[in-house]
DNA sequence: TGCTCATATAAGTGAGCGTTGATACAAAGG
DNA sequence: CCTTTGTATCAACGCTCACTTATATGAGCA
């Protein structure tokens, strides 16, 4: 199954939005999906499958529980493929989501100043959900 | 129709690489498909309709002819919603990421070309799909 | 050993999507 | 007018996919 018909079903992209939280078992994504889309345990649990088998997700077995957490391999190609068309909505936008990244921090210090005078648009706050993670 | 739902077949995206080009008429475009894919002309129209009702594409009637062009905010909104993975797999991917795009999309004309000749089995040239434990 | 929790797999069913052949619509030319 | 060229739409069919219920597997515990 290609990346993106994975990522074609609302569940399966709702499973990795929560995963960016951190590593979940299988029992806390279920929990989360059947209280927002309605479907059965097993319905979960096939989607989680096809996270797996596409290569999405990975599993760690912790007793009786399956820990779930994010690979980046297919996010990436599906990042790459959309990036041949970034140059259509301005060059400037890759390096904006470079920016994104939290590595920024850093340098966040130093051009504190210059980003008063510089900041052209957006906001850099893309918090997801999880914030105690890690 | 989700946008990655539209994404999620192979001739839709190779419609939008095309287009990436510049402007095209439903002939040149399905000319391609049909050299690539093997579909027919109204299989070609039926994907140029879901491009076009998704808001992925244009159209310019040119007398007899219809030229197609891209639209970009579908495209921005599949970034966005992948912007927030991008924390994931580091702060210089943007490049890297054009390096992928460039290689697969030879690679892929490929595989699609080989599909199109006759697919016997499944490619399975991915190697990140784990075992599941078990 | 048997029971319970946590999760995966199997089998069956219904809906939606992609495909095709036939056809309709529009423009240009004789 | 009729024909040709370019493209879209229609009706029908097959296949894949997502969902359900029922069941299997495996760990922990008494």
């Amino acid at each position: 199954m290609h990346a993106f018909d994975v990522l074609g079903d609302p569940v399966r992209r709702r499973v990795l939005e929560l995963l960016v939280a951190g590593e979940q078992s299988s029992g806390e994504i279920t929990a989360v999906i059947r209280e927002e889309f309605g479907i059965s345990q097993p319905g979960v649990s096939q989607h989680l499958r096809v996270l797996r088998e596409a290569g999405f997700v990975t599993v760690r077995v912790d007793g009786p529980r399956r820990q779930y957490s994010l690979l980046t391999e297919p996010l990436q190609e599906v990042d790459a493929w959309l990036a041949q068309f970034r140059s259509f909505w301005g060059q400037r936008l890759d390096a904006l989501g470079t920016e994104l990244a939290r590595g920024k921090r850093e340098r966040r210090r130093r051009e504190e100043a210059a980003r008063k005078a510089g900041r052209a648009e957006d906001d850099d706050d893309n918090d997801v959900s999880g914030a105690a993670a890690g």
